[in-house]
RNA sequence: GGACGGUUAGCUCAGUCGGGAGAGCACCUGCCUUACAAGCAGGGGGUCGCAGGUUCGAGCCCUGCACCGUCCA
């Protein structure tokens, strides 16, 4: 490298390397899969994103979480396939376009169909290159060479051969029912298209009166302006109240319309006056009594929400103006009598946001039953995709359980155009996976093709195998499919992830993916849901503008709890650069000592110290902690037990204990701290590189260690050589000692030059600690003379400290406070009693000791005999302090 | 109405064998100690929502309740 270790500035500059390692990676071709045959396949494909816009904070967070999964397993040594892709979003992206023309005051009607799509794949380009240009910010490791679309070519024939092969097996029927009509954007919706919300409303009562003048029948109702087309009032069969009325006629006020009182098991006696008004045409429930009953379905609605030429006075006015209308002017005739506060449940388009009309209407549906029993003996079979964390699976299983069938035609341009054709001559339909130019009934050459389009979930649930080539059985589909791991946000369970398993295994014969990770949403900092709205988003590429990719990556990543939402808050992304920074510099002081060292003159057969075994032996628990994290998807874990043992071991004690060797004079020891320090630091940055790539790219490319990329170096592995639970229990002595002098030297206000004497009267246990390891304690205390000694005689006037397996003096003739040593003891000796207290008492207790496991109450043995031993000295010092 | 998640330090959250309550940020004290002031050293701070129960032992398991949130109907 060019750079000299010693030029490298003081701080990470994350614009210094992002960009350049991007290229560097995607020139080498790291991130393409396939090129070794004797690798395992590890493959995940991406939840493509919409072609609507930009990518959010949402997107990083479910994308962050593949990246780390997929550079883990490509270092573990698995022929990694992450391959990326992009959805259609078909009202989405229409709904934009349209938004966009009708600035420039033009409607898509204006332009015509293909017009009009040829504005929508413009600007389907113009966002795919934006989205790839965030994914390439983000860092992620994606296959580049296996790109696809909803509405490539490819895929498209997948979405047409899943449309004949349902049509075939009868399982796809097109048919007038009541649907989700969103008139905002004018098309039908799918149920979980819709979101209903409590509103506060209105229940309206009214009086029809019958036909034979005997009275009346009071019904209410929350959408008064539909009972213009009411062809029937229903009771309970069992109701008394209306026994004698079933079967009568009543005449429909305003529209004078003659219509039966029926009798219906469906009808809730105990809601309001126990009689209904019955609108087949705009109303599910009242369609269903509608067809029991042989009742007419009246529209009284056009597409776009306005009262139509069945709606008499009212035609030509919005739904909701005849609302308010119809209102006052059946109060005044009397009909309506009662108006009642009412919430209730009201559906609002997902996309459009406008108040959806059930209405009826020939659509396309998919027969849901067959598949979703698949699915549903799939998971029961215990063989079935397993969620994380295991809660969602029960979410997944009661929509699948009671599921209905799905309307799938869409009044839309933008989309797979519905592979069906109607023969004008004798009014056949054509499903077929070629356009066909006859009717193979009458042989006529009339044909038209159904103009509307599939809903956008139909092609994305095809998504895990309709990318790796099927139908076809390309050499991908049988290599990478099923694949791994899906890993998605809790809110598409039901759109997208119900309806990948469902479709894999009606068509490809397998679950698409072998475990479903489900991750929660990335909230504002108070806690609420990003919104355009509110103005509360953050935009990744912002974050990654002030602080760099890896700390968004970090922050993100393990900011996580599986499957709960995350708040963003800046801080942590602030804690997350500080810690990058923390690893730069930690990287600089390495690289300082390492000028002009080859990979090859690095050994880890040479003298190590209790520092350099201590280190590799906590490096082991580190790569056992954080592999294991990942295996469970506990990203949070694996991150933070890495953060702790770079920051917290590594930087604040490792490095501090190897600068004595490293600035020494001792060749041989200098010569085996660089390398346990090098070997060390590249374990770490090969454990930190799928949270970090950037940064463990940048300082590896400086070390001399082997290998072209760290995005191709082997994940590290545990190694039983390196086990030192001896260094470990000689380091924690050391720890123990060089806070406590430090502690005590803050207290006494000395400065940090200020050098002192240190006499210790080491356990024999405790010896070798100190006797291996008296320079660093010099060093790190601050010390200038000291003495460890077994027998070491009390000096006069010293403050003294009690640690593990040792006292502690330092004589501070004019400095010592005799009144402050007290106090200090005795606050010690306090703290001890009851820890004293507290073992004794457990211990005093049968059971505790009879049925508790037998290494529990050892354990609980030893540390009361520690406590003792150490209080024993504690007051021993008292008493001498004291002059007893 | 049903289901699920949450309630732990001032704030945001961990706590996956039931066995002495943790992190980051914030706060207080002292330090520009030649890797790092985006830092170092030291320090204070919690009735683990409430009430019962199981257990030798409960933040963790069971029951009930309260509040917040989400999904479904």
């Amino acid at each position: 490298m060019a750079e000299q270790p010693s030029n490298l500035p003081t701080a990470y500059d994350p614009k210094r390397a992002e960009d350049k390692w991007y290229d560097y990676w995607i020139e080498g071709g790291f991130f393409e899969a396939g090129k070794d045959p004797e690798k395992k396949p590890f493959s995940v494909v991406i939840p493509p994103p919409n072609v609507t816009g930009y990518l959010h904070i949402g997107h990083a967070l479910d994308n962050i979480l593949q990246d780390i999964l997929v550079r883990w397993k490509r270092m573990e040594g698995y022929d990694a396939l992450w391959l990326p892709g992009m959805d259609h979003a078909g009202i989405a992206t229409q709904a934009k376009v349209e938004a966009r023309l009708r600035e420039e005051g033009v409607s898509r009607h204006d332009l015509g169909r293909e017009k009009f799509l040829e504005q929508v794949w413009d600007w389907k380009e113009h966002y795919a290159q934006i989205i790839r240009n965030q994914w390439r910010k983000l860092g992620l490791s994606l296959d580049y060479s296996r790109e696809r679309f909803t509405m490539d070519e490819g895929l498209s024939q997948a979405v047409r051969e899943v449309f004949v092969r349902l049509y075939q097996k009868g399982l796809i029927y097109r048919g007038k029912y009541i649907i989700n009509w969103d008139p905002a954007t004018q098309t039908a919706l799918s149920d979980i298209e819709v979101i209903h919300k409590e509103v506060q409303g209105h229940l309206y009562h009214m009086n029809y009166p019958l036909k034979d003048g005997s009275g009346s029948i009071r019904v209410a109702t929350t959408r008064p302006e539909t009972m213009l087309g009411d062809t029937g009032v229903a009771v309970h069969p069992e109701d008394d109240r209306y026994r004698d009325l079933v079967g009568k006629t009543v005449i429909l006020p305003v529209v004078n319309r003659e219509i039966p009182i029926v009798a219906d098991e469906h009808v809730d006696a105990e809601f309001g006056s126990g009689a209904v008004k019955i609108t087949p045409a705009h109303d599910p429930n009242d369609f269903e009594i509608g067809l029991r009953h042989d009742l007419p379905q009246i529209l009284v609605m056009d597409e776009t929400g306005t009262m139509n030429e069945n709606a008499g006075p009212y035609q030509g006015l919005d739904r909701f103006q005849c609302r308010e209308k119809i209102v006052d002017d059946l109060q005044e005739a009397g009909v309506l009598t009662e108006i009642e506060a009412h919430t209730h449940s009201v559906g609002h388009s997902e996309r459009s946001g406008a108040v959806v009309e059930p209405y009826l209407s020939t659509q396309w549906f998919v027969r849901m039953k067959p598949l979703a029993e698949k699915a549903i003996q799939d998971i029961r079979s215990g063989e079935g995709v397993q969620f994380v964390p295991e809660r969602f699976e029960k979410i997944y299983l009661h929509w699948i359980e009671n599921i209905r069938d799905w309307c799938i035609s869409r009044q839309l341009w933008w989309g797979h155009r519905i592979p069906a054709w109607y023969c004008t001559d004798c009014s056949e339909t054509i499903v077929a996976r070629e356009d066909p130019d006859h009717c193979p009934k009458c042989g006529g050459e009339h044909l038209h093709q159904d103009e509307d389009v599939l809903d956008t979930w139909f092609s994305s649930g095809l998504w895990p195998f309709s990318t790796m080539g099927w139908p076809e059985e390309t050499e991908d589909l049988k290599r990478y499919y099923p694949t791994d791991v899906l890993v998605t946000g809790y809110d598409i369970i039901y759109f997208w992830v119900a309806r990948m398993i469902f479709s894999g295994l009606e068509f490809t014969g397998t679950k698409p993916f072998r475990d479903v990770l489900i991750h929660g949403l990335v909230r504002d900092a108070e806690g609420r849901k990003m919104s355009k709205s509110l103005g509360n988003g953050v935009d990744p590429m912002e974050v990654i503008e002030k602080y760099g990719a890896d700390a968004i990556r970090f922050m993100l990543s393990t900011g996580v709890t599986p499957g709960n939402d995350v708040r963003f808050r800046w801080e942590r992304v602030e804690a997350a650069r500080n810690f990058a920074n923390k690893i730069w510099n930690a990287s600089r002081f390495a690289l300082m000592h390492l000028e002009g060292v080859k990979a090859e003159d690095l050994s880890l057969n040479g003298p190590l110290s209790t520092a350099d075994r201590w280190i590799l032996h906590r490096l082991n628990e580190t790569v056992e902690r954080v592999t294991a994290g990942l295996n469970r998807y506990d990203f949070g874990d694996a991150g933070q037990s890495l953060y702790h043992f770079i920051w917290d071991e590594l930087c604040d004690w490792y490095i501090e204990f190897a600068k004595l060797p490293l600035y020494g004079d001792d060749e041989a020891a200098k010569d085996s701290t660089r390398s346990v320090l090098a070997y060390v630091l590249d374990q770490s940055l090969r454990l930190l590189h799928p949270f970090m790539p950037f940064i463990t790219e940048e300082i590896r490319q400086h070390l001399p260690v082997e290998g072209d990329s760290i995005t191709v170096a082997s994940w590290p592995q545990s190694q039983s050589r390196f086990e030192a639970p001896e260094a470990v229990g000689e380091m924690e002595i050391l720890i123990e000692t060089i806070r406590a002098v430090r502690n005590t030297r803050a207290e006494m206000d000395l400065m940090p030059k200020q050098q002192v004497d240190l006499l210790i009267r080491a356990g024999e246990e405790a010896v070798p600690a100190f006797r291996n390891n008296e320079a660093a304690i010099r060093r790190l205390c601050g010390v200038d003379r000291l003495e460890v000694d077994p027998s070491l005689r009390r000096p006069e006037r010293a403050m003294a400290l009690v640690v593990t397996g040792a006292e502690i003096f330092l004589p501070l003739e004019g400095v010592i406070d005799i009144e402050q040593t007290i106090a200090k003891l005795e606050g010690e000796r306090k703290k001890l009693d009851k820890e004293v207290e507290r073992v004794e008492k457990k211990l005093a207790n049968e059971g505790f000791v009879n049925k508790a496991p037998a290494h529990v109450v050892e354990e609980e043995r030893q540390k009361g005999r520690e406590y003792r031993e150490k209080r024993e000295k504690v007051v021993n010092r008292l008493k001498e302090l004291r002059g007893e």
